[in-house]
DNA sequence: GAGATAGTACGAAAATAATCGTATTAAAAA
DNA sequence: TTTTTAATACGATTATTTTCGTACTATCTC
């Protein structure tokens, strides 16, 4: 499984949360935040097809695109490689550190105990 | 502060932990754990030296360098990034994600219960 | 002092990623 | 049916990142 580029990212995100799209439908998401052509979106999208990242129908004269790497292993070899590189191996740290970043609300912070006891349940 | 590349950041986050360290000491971690020649080392480090991105002493022969970004600013602005990117916005997510992958110890666990607790203290 | 060793500087090539223009064509509209 | 619109394909260019060879030089060793 080869690790997304920055622009692969943003498309796999869309598509993870959309489920499936087109790609002008994809264009006009990235086109909220960022200045960019439409070609290129779908020149990105092919490449993506090319590498086995997503799968397309092509049904209709519109491609409908899927994922089709999981998220969670996508996100878990992301987040390893960020706390490898970026937090000296230490997940704790970078854990803390996203917490302590955000403010969360007090149900949040319940949110996230009641997970952590759950992870504690369920050691040997 | 421009975003680090991977090998820059690889760089520095062994600075960050060294606090100081020549080249040759880099390499040398850098080559535990990947194929990579003394020189190649050499040139990133001195391209983050033009960027700012770390400092250096150049009195003796050996020159040492010493990260010159924040770490905690860096991370964060990385951790962002990757939020945005693949978490779909959410931090909490993120943190879930990175806490069920880890397979924490009893000891983390409560110590990131700790930190929970703090946090809440400090809201208003 | 001569030679070996271990540094830096730096240009240029190679690899990777992103962008875009143009050709082509299917479908919709007139 | 003709024209317009909107889609894909794809090559080529540009930008960025990584890699490495070579030249040069200070320092150490004999």
């Amino acid at each position: 499984m080869t690790k997304p580029t920055e622009s692969e990212l943003e498309i796999l995100a869309l598509l993870w949360e959309l489920e499936e799209a087109s790609v002008r439908q994809i264009h006009e998401r990235l086109a909220e935040t960022k200045d960019t052509g439409y070609t290129t979106t779908l020149k990105i999208m092919q490449i993506m097809h090319a590498k086995g990242m997503v799968s397309r129908d092509e049904q209709n004269r519109s491609h409908i695109y899927r994922p089709a790497t999981n998220q969670k292993e996508t996100q878990n070899s992301l987040l390893k490689n960020l706390v490898n590189t970026a937090f000296g191996g230490s997940a704790q740290n970078l854990v803390m550190q996203a917490l302590g970043q955000e403010n969360p609300s007090k149900e949040e912070l319940d949110e996230i105990r009641a997970f952590l006891d759950q992870l504690e349940q369920k050691k040997p």
